[in-house]
DNA sequence: CGGTTTTGACCCGCGC
DNA sequence: GCGCGGGTCAAAACCG
């Protein structure tokens, strides 16, 4: 009886134990999710306030960029004087990017007319292709260099736009732009990027709406023409074209354009590395084809980029299809300090690395950018998994 | 229902 | 001046 009666008392000793055991853990569990509760309330906050500071930083080198703009031609003029003291070798009549040798006497007169507006309005409409590479950790003193150079190459990227602008916006708003595109003779500068891609419409950061597909007599594949509809207004155009029949093989991206709106983080991101080419590629009249060269290497350092003139369009060519080694960076890159990560389904191993430069394309397949962009995504998946 | 894509027609620069 | 061909328009279809 003893016996029985211990092990009963036992039995619903355990029994209260485990009770009691389950309570406990219950509650360390709700702790627990507490816990998680604050950290997640934390990361909002921390994530508000980044969104907010980004927003704000955006806002601020817009402003300092429309700035230097406009001082920007001003500082080329004293670059140039410079230069010439420098014995450098420029060749001034060299203005890629324009072809006023082209300007008709009609366009010629409007030139006369509206020269002065054009002057004011232009330097308002200097700004970057949107469009290009996110680079991280950069070597802050190459970059300023290069930054310098592209501001300057900026200052004297007076685009023209051809006749399909003049038809496509037909509001008065848009006129001024026209007019002064139109009068000033000159065509825009291009920058093709050739990726290997399964889709298409590579995410470049930007909203496009696709308005026109044409089969061109010398290549039976369609080419699509896409137009930026992150702003009414928005002159920006991308023709995509497939290189090869086959599913996996690149396409040609060209870009047209400057964006007349804040960009996405992706596509100013993005937008540095080619909107370097371009502009380096309008100032080859004030810089070396070799110091020019260098540059790109800089901002594309591991593949391939060509310049050419195609139909008076100055064109940069990037091709991410093709890996460009080390061994043809400029010599003073920095590659014992840093390397660089780039996957664009490209079957090429990336560069050894030590620390992270990353060009993103997103929606290409790209590895492990742990830039801004992707600390924020996984902020963003960690907030929607915990709640 | 609003935005996007499709697609035939049209425009116009350019070469001959 | 004419024809070719790249680029754009715009209405209809499609989609979420």
């Amino acid at each position: 009886m003893i016996k029985e009666e211990t092990v009963s008392y036992f039995q619903t000793f355990d029994g209260v134990m485990a009770e009691s055991d389950k309570e406990e853990e219950l509650d360390a569990t709700k702790a627990k999710v507490e816990k998680v509760r604050e950290e997640n309330e934390k990361l909002k906050l921390l994530l508000s306030t980044i969104l907010n500071n980004y927003n704000s930083l955006q806002m601020q080198v817009s402003k300092v960029l429309g700035q230097q703009q406009g001082a920007s031609s001003m500082e080329l003029d004293h670059i140039d004087r410079q230069d010439e003291n420098n014995d450098y070798d420029v060749d001034i009549s060299l203005r890629l990017g324009r072809s006023e040798q082209k300007i008709s006497k009609k366009e010629e007169n409007k030139v006369d007319k509206i020269s002065t507006k054009n002057v004011e309005e232009s330097k308002d409409k200097r700004s970057a292709l949107g469009f290009g590479f996110q680079i991280q950790s950069y070597e802050a003193s190459k970059l300023d260099d290069l930054c310098r150079q592209v501001k300057l190459a900026n200052a004297e990227n007076k685009c023209v736009s051809s006749r399909k602008d003049v038809k496509s916006v037909r509001n008065e708003n848009h006129q001024d732009v026209l007019e002064e595109h139109e009068q000033t003779g000159l065509k825009k500068t291009r920058v093709c990027v050739k990726a290997s891609c399964e889709d298409p419409s590579i995410n470049d950061g930007c909203q496009w709406r696709k308005y026109g597909q044409k089969t061109a007599k010398t290549n039976p594949l369609p080419r699509a023409y896409y137009r930026c509809s992150m702003s009414s207004n928005c002159p920006v155009r991308k023709q995509v074209q497939r290189c090869g029949e086959e599913e996996t093989s690149a396409f040609m991206t060209t870009y047209e354009g400057n964006h007349d709106h804040p960009l996405p983080m992706e596509a100013s991101h993005m937008a540095a590395g080619t909107s370097a080419a371009a502009s380096l590629l309008q100032s080859g009249s004030s810089s070396s084809s070799s110091s020019t060269s260098a540059s790109l290497s800089y901002f594309f350092p591991f593949h391939h980029f060509s310049i050419s003139t195609t139909n008076s369009h100055p064109t940069v060519t990037l091709d991410l299809t093709r890996p460009n080694y080390p061994n043809q960076l400029p010599d003073d890159y920095p590659l014992s300090s840093s390397s660089f990560s780039l996957n664009f389904s490209s079957p090429d191993p990336p560069p050894p690395s030590s620390h992270d430069h990353t060009l993103n394309f997103s929606g290409l397949r790209t590895q492990a950018p742990l830039s801004t962009d992707s600390l924020l995504a996984r902020y963003r998946t960690r907030l929607s998994g915990q709640q």
